[in-house]
DNA sequence: AGCGCGACCTGGAGGC
DNA sequence: TGCCTCCAGGTCGCGC
């Protein structure tokens, strides 16, 4: 389901219901998620505080006084509000009971997902090699093109590196890639930095798009309120394989890299 | 070292 | 209705 639009959406619709709030209970239904969970997640959260939910990259970090919960939403992962005290469904594995008598919920069909413990989150390995937020400063055309060079690896594939820049997942990167007009598959290597400056401009603006229509509903993806995302509706080029390219009207092609749907025109991007 | 791919899971859609 | 195959928004870690 997630990609950084939707981790966000998700965030900004936590975040009220948590931040300041005592965790009275915690409850472990499956622990068995991408990693285990920590046997003594419970008795490290219960009586805490949670400060502030930030997020890095597709992680979202619930930050108490004394350490971080690192939670990863996976491929079918996602956190709900539940105000009253319904009864948990089928894949709901994690609760935090709070103060406020809201329980936060982790639903995660896949189990791709994980709740991890880290003293000091930055400092965890999944999280200290992360490269650059793609809606900050220091995201650029000008990173992309130094980090590129030497680069075999097709295009798409390097913007999709969490090590370059996080949180470009596929369906943006298809996005991105036809907005920059340039073939998934040319090698990162060879792209001008004038394409770069190109690319990263398209990235941005296609994930704060996304953010500001609360996250892309495909399938099942609610956010924390329940309520699907609109941006599906302004895809370009994801899931409209056949379809008319929105320039050149040229039929969309799809291949497959890394296993992944890959959408492109064939004419507009070179 | 860089790169590609398998692996981890469940469920929904579509074909027969 | 049922069975089978394919597909899915992530990303780690292995093998070449």
């Amino acid at each position: 389901m997630p990609e950084l639009p939707e981790v966000e959406t998700t965030r900004r619709g936590i975040a009220p219901h948590c931040e300041g709030q005592t965790i009275t209970g915690v409850t472990v239904r499956n622990p068995s998620l991408r990693w285990p969970v920590p046997e003594d997640l419970a008795q490290r959260l219960e009586g805490q505080v949670i400060r502030t939910v930030d997020r890095r990259a597709k992680y979202l970090f619930l930050n108490l006084d004394g350490g971080t919960v690192i939670v990863h939403l996976g491929m079918s992962g996602s956190l709900r509000i539940i105000a009253d005290d319904s009864p948990p469904m089928t894949h709901d594995h994690i609760d935090l009971q709070l103060q406020s008598g809201a329980t936060l919920r982790f639903n995660d069909p896949r189990r791709f997902g994980c709740w991890l413990w880290a003293d000091r989150a930055t400092e965890h390995p999944l999280i200290a090699s992360l490269g650059p937020e793609p809606l900050s400063p220091e995201f650029n055309g000008g990173l992309l093109f130094r980090a590129s060079r030497g680069k075999q690896t097709p295009v798409k594939s390097f913007i999709m590196d969490n090590h370059v820049v996080v949180g470009v997942g596929n369906i943006y990167a298809n996005e991105a890639l036809f907005k920059a007009g340039i073939h998934p598959r040319r090698k990162a290597g060879r792209i001008s930095a004038d394409r770069y400056h190109r690319l990263a401009e398209a990235i941005r603006e296609t994930l704060s798009a996304a953010i500001l229509m609360g996250g892309t509903t495909l399938r099942d993806f609610v956010n924390s309120d329940g309520k699907p995302g609109y941006f599906a509706q302004s895809l370009l080029v994801y899931g409209r394989t056949g379809q008319p390219c929105p320039d050149c009207e040229r039929p969309l092609k799809e291949i497959r890299m890394n296993n992944r749907a890959t959408v492109y025109c064939s004419r507009c991007q070179r």
